[in-house]
DNA sequence: CTGAAAGCGCTAACAG
DNA sequence: CTGTTAGCGCTTTCAG
């Protein structure tokens, strides 16, 4: 039940030296003799010393904080991010404070108010929407900034890391064209997010290109549950696609939540290109092939530019890091033989309608 | 490129008022004149003045900072408690600090020594080991600490919420039994986990009692991919168990990679009660039956306890907050037929030989 | 209700 | 190498 907190005060009291020794020895600026130098260790042992941060910080200026914002924690890709700049900040004695936005942009304007407050010697952000937040758009203390994902590709004025999301949508409508595959639902989280927008520009352009059907884009959102909500609504009324491509981690459980509702069996019925390769899409006995963002190093390279940023202030100009995405093949996409009826033809509007039948009854049978 | 950051000084200056009635507006633990504070807040608003949160917890000892350390911020299980904690947290005007113990003693004691130097107004930590953290031990200056999970249940020295692990491992044993499942593995994540090491022994004595055959236990870690090597090396070895009763998320991921590997189907070969009810364990045809924990009621349990001791400093005992688990019946448990063998009788040792052999020989036919 | 002044715990600058 | 002293930005008495 505490006594007061001991201060530098009392561990030099106690050491029979100044607090400027004690400090000194603590913060290792500056060279301190040894026999001193293990006194006060032994004294500040004793007492249960350490020293207080905020103090140091306000009045040295110097700050070992960095701000980790983010839409959602509980998202494993954001998730690993996090705790990949989380290990190493620590590393070099940074300490990271986090928030999430919960997607939402008041509530990311005031937690990075919240953020900045604590004047951080640096930031980094999984913005919700495309733009530079608010707050941080008015940089002019030069707070290294980079963001992260959630980047649209004009955005020169920070730095910023990101894949190449065309490739990354192309790489997987591609896979999905080479197979055979001509009707696709391209699962969106929300048409309006950069990295989103552009994954599924590329694949429609591919798919379009090579097959001349135009595939179906619909947005389920970014919470599981009510993706499988909207998804599941949507094939009560639709015939199930020849294939299924999924746009985020979200969206992927989504559509194989409604999928598991309809017993619609993957790759057999349809065939489906996740995204992100989390754990769990390997531990099934049908692997899902798909889309790998390498996490890892994104978390990497935005924390190399924040540091780098952190010590070489306004030089240097923005740079935009687009690292690769690659296909993990496994068992979810199979090979499906030409459609005889002609692709792309309005007449194929015939098989189209057997298999809306064939739905509704399948959903009728299957719910509840 | 940053001018100097603007100080309640600043702000005083332009409002022409002195800088207690700036603080006084900006923290409004202190009446001010109406007008005054529109002026005040104008001036703030157009230097675009936030107050220092390092200089204000400095001077009035009151500090808005919560403290979080988990195992693993990539778990789930401990992302959706951050989450929880961060979501209320930040309603209550305190930020949150996390840090990361990746399940190592040595990394605990200095991240925990890390959050501890920010003055926390509590911490909330999910330990590595049962015990206390050291750091938290001699807790001299009644920081207000609540203990998640990882709570031994002799520890009554803190504030804990936990689950009921013995009921959370019988509810799974119990179901599987019932099933007529006799020879069961429980996969463990380390043993020496007190939730989990309850979880397996309730578990073990309901079986042994209902049925006289003891469960084997194996522990695969707390990290997928290896668990998931683990338990692989082990089917190569043993006959595919009636059941597998996992006992953490994570192990639930590495049963499923072993199985798929050998394409072992759930349930028709064998059966599973998964931990934990992540969104994807119901994203699959055969939806995952599994122990679910009351997540957020823990987070918010930990929470509202923290509060509290933040309010009641050293009065009040100390308060074990024991939540409840409960069964979600899916599909991957089948009913087994009583097995005419003899359950518990030395002749079924026949019966088991004939299985590891044909275990061996599909292990051979699927790997590579 | 508002202002002046002191000082939280620490580190920077400078003197010794 | 060590000590003295001032003051980071804020909040808090305490006068007015």
């Amino acid at each position: 039940m505490g006594g007061k907190r001991v201060s530098i005060r009392d561990v030099a009291a106690r050491a029979g030296v100044s607090t400027a020794t004690v400090s000194n020895v603590f913060s290792g600026r500056k060279a301190v003799n040894d026999a001193l130098r293990k006194r006060v260790l032994q004294a500040g042992a004793e007492l249960g010393y350490s020293v207080d941060r905020a103090a140091s910080q306000l009045r040295s200026g110097r700050t070992s904080v960095i701000a980790v914002l983010v839409p959602d924690l509980t998202d494993t890709f954001f998730a690993t991010i996090v705790t990949s700049i989380e290990a190493r900040a620590s590393m070099l004695g940074y300490d990271v404070i986090v928030a999430s936005s919960r997607d939402d942009r008041a509530t990311e304007a005031s937690r990075l108010k919240a953020l900045l407050a604590w004047r951080p010697a640096g930031i980094i952000a999984v913005p919700c929407s495309n733009d530079m937040p608010a707050a941080l758009t008015d940089n002019s203390d030069g707070l290294p900034v980079v963001l992260v994902d959630r980047v649209a590709r004009d955005l020169r004025s920070v730095d910023s890391v990101v894949i190449d999301n065309a490739d990354a949508g192309e790489i997987a409508a591609r896979h999905l064209v080479e197979h055979g595959h001509r009707h696709i639902v391209i699962a969106s989280s929300r048409n309006e997010i950069a990295p989103i927008a552009e994954r599924i520009a590329a694949a429609s352009r591919f798919i379009v290109d090579k097959t001349g059907i135009e595939p179906t884009v619909l947005e389920v959102g970014t919470v599981p549950e009510q993706g499988a909500g909207i998804f599941t609504k949507w094939l009560e009324r639709h015939p199930v696609p020849d294939a299924v491509m999924a746009t985020t981690n979200v969206t992927t459980l989504a559509v194989l939540s409604a999928f598991a509702r309809f017993h619609i069996a993957v790759p057999d019925r349809t065939s489906l290109v996740a995204f992100d390769d989390d754990t769990w899409m390997s531990a099934r006995n049908t692997g899902l092939t798909a889309v790998r963002q390498p996490v890892e190093e994104i978390a990497e390279a935005a924390f190399e530019r924040l540091m780098f940023r952190m010590n070489h202030a306004g030089d240097a100009k923005p740079k935009s890091i687009v690292l690769g995405a690659s296909l993990v093949v496994r068992a979810s996409v199979a090979r499906r033989s030409a459609d005889p009826r002609g692709d792309g033809d309005e007449t194929d509007i015939e098989g189209h309608m057997r298999t809306v039948e064939e739905a509704r009854r399948r959903a009728k049978n299957s719910l509840h």
